[in-house]
DNA sequence: TAATATTGGTAACTCGTTTTAGCAAAACGT
DNA sequence: ACGTTTTGCTAAAACGAGTTACCAATATTA
């Protein structure tokens, strides 16, 4: 017995109406006329049937898929290892809900052929994108924007237009090796997020060397290396640190996820943390607090990073109302134990 | 400017043929004979349109979205601070992009009456569902296969239809706890991963349970505490397995996620982890191995858990092929240094 | 040469909604 | 009693594809 759905014409036949009242009684059209009577009976009859209206015939008539696409900018097994992502999408989601939009989760990594995020506005299998960690100079949203698509960014890109919700990297990045600075480090290294392609980690590094160079000390490549977002590439750049005559006092390790991996490796080396190293963090990935010992980091508001940037698409859909200025979110330096300036005991 | 998309009709008159002929050409239908000469027209023309058929209008001809819907059985901030579901989420969405799928990835608390599953399946926004995480007595879950909507199930439910993607609970608790005893630990304590209404957490319990008695202990129920897949609630947990009289000499916490809390007290206190008390976690989420001390856990094969459940999926979908047996995936238990039987310098 | 088969294509219907335009019947005003 | 408004509803036209059924023109066969 194939329960096939009911359609607004069985609605209509079982109220004895035409499918044109049963639109104007379930979606309360304005100024269109319906007796109380008529309604019940509509109303009545779309419950017993169970009746939903079809999404893609209502999105066909609309021009709306009432479907917000969330596009990460890098390969899928890096985008799903972001321990921060979850909060974006969670920021992101509360929003879409609350305005009846879906969203449509996906890793599209630059010059991805068939799944290119061009295909996914120009199917229109969603109405706008917000997308996550484009590349410096991320020729596709470029043209997609230039092509009327509602695209709100996260993350910086070298054109002008695209408005974007995004944290200054640079500033939090300073605040950290400020802090460092303040506790009286002399050498202090840094490993970055990513590869430098992406703005935010080149925003952290210049962070990192206007600080040390505001300080009065010298910018010294010898004590710059890098990670690949992943705890294994951080377990990676400590074992080079620790293996290179750069012996700092403290490092700036410009991710969390990152630096699990690097103090995993202090770890099995019987290095303390903050003993013998200071470390400090960026991201504050939700379990930063519960490491022992608990590491000092940056906090990004996750969360608000997504509502943010839902907000603003939703705003663009449903108004028209295109954001004329970035929106630049507050970081926090949020100062633990692994950085040596406060003791378990307090 | 505004550019409007193209449709099939602007090609067809940019091809100087008719919609059909565009259609026939572009899904290479089968036994229409189009000669070489138009069918390069037709692709020359759809090329320099940037033509791209519209997802709704083809959904509706064909019933068919091409999305699939991924639900998690819980409140929106549990669902996304669940370390382990991005790679299940990765192994869904790897599949669904081999087979040209989406996926709309959506938290649908129980009983939660405007965003419910059968909503997101009746109005046909999803051609089918995977829900993971549902309660043992899920009646809208029960109700929605009745209807003939294709479900896959990531847990396990009172009701024998419906086939499900899981890890056999039971037994590889009884592994946690075995590997437990056999270190010489005749008190081992108990921290659930999540409410009993959940099935994993009865089942693991019940491992839990199977294991002590199988050994000759008798189970003591002032040594099992709760959890609820938060690490604040393992550190809550925690807390009052210290208070209390329990004293165990070990504990099997049924979450990587929830241990991580349970651990943070641990360092608060000042206890050494294995030295005056062994842990064993449950997950192996990402991160667990590089957390000091690495910690012992049971690996539960995430990604494949997800790929498993969209394959599936998607042959019920595409062939109708509706799977008759549940798919039990193995679990390994991977003993690192929380638990004691392995020491950092090996 | 006439009957038949093949090739290359199209007109028209379908999917399930929303929305515009219009039309009877009832209520109202003078 | 006759025109005008209001009330309550519906027919029909979109939306943009896929698909069925059919039709010319050409090629093949008897």
């Amino acid at each position: 017995m194939m329960n096939k759905r009911a359609t607004a014409k069985d609605v209509a036949d079982a109220a004895g109406v035409s499918r044109t009242t049963v639109s104007f009684v379930l979606n309360h059209t304005e100024g269109m006329r319906i007796s109380e009577e008529t309604r019940q009976k509509v109303m009545q009859a779309a419950e017993a049937l169970n009746y939903h209206p079809d999404a893609a015939a209502r999105s066909m008539v609309k021009g709306k898929t009432f479907i917000l696409g969330f596009v990460i900018r890098q390969e899928p097994d890096k985008a799903y290892a972001d321990l921060l992502l979850p909060e974006v999408m969670r920021g992101i989601s509360e929003v879409a809900s609350e305005h009846a939009y879906h969203l449509i989760f996906k890793p599209v990594p630059p010059a991805d052929e068939k799944n290119s995020l061009t295909t996914l506005f120009l199917e229109h299998q969603v109405d706008g994108l917000i997308v996550s960690g484009p590349l410096a100079n991320d020729q596709e949203i470029v043209d997609l924007f230039n092509a009327n698509a509602p695209i709100i960014l996260q993350g910086r890109i070298d054109y002008p237009n695209i408005s974007s919700v995004d944290i200054n990297n640079r500033k939090a990045a300073e605040k950290a090796v400020n802090h460092l600075i303040s506790l009286g480090h002399q050498r202090i290294a840094f490993i970055s997020n990513a590869s430098l392609n992406y703005s935010s980690s080149k925003d952290r590094l210049t962070g990192y060397r206007r600080a040390l160079e505001a300080a009065g000390f010298v910018y010294d490549e010898a004590l710059v290396f890098y990670g690949d977002r992943t705890p294994d590439s951080g377990y990676q750049a400590m074992q080079n640190i620790l293996r290179s005559s750069a012996k700092p006092t403290a490092i700036f390790i410009a991710s969390d996820t990152v630096a699990l991996g690097s103090l995993n490796a202090l770890y099995q080396e019987n290095i303390r943390v903050p003993e013998d190293i200071a470390i400090m963090g960026f991201d504050d990935i939700p379990l930063s607090k519960h490491l022992a010992p608990p590491l000092s980091t940056i906090h990004i508001p996750a969360y608000d990073l997504g509502w943010n940037a839902a907000h603003l698409l939703i705003k663009w859909l449903e108004h028209k109302e295109i954001p004329e200025r970035d929106c630049i979110l507050d970081t926090e330096l949020i100062v633990r134990e692994s950085c040596g300036s406060r003791h378990k005991d307090n």
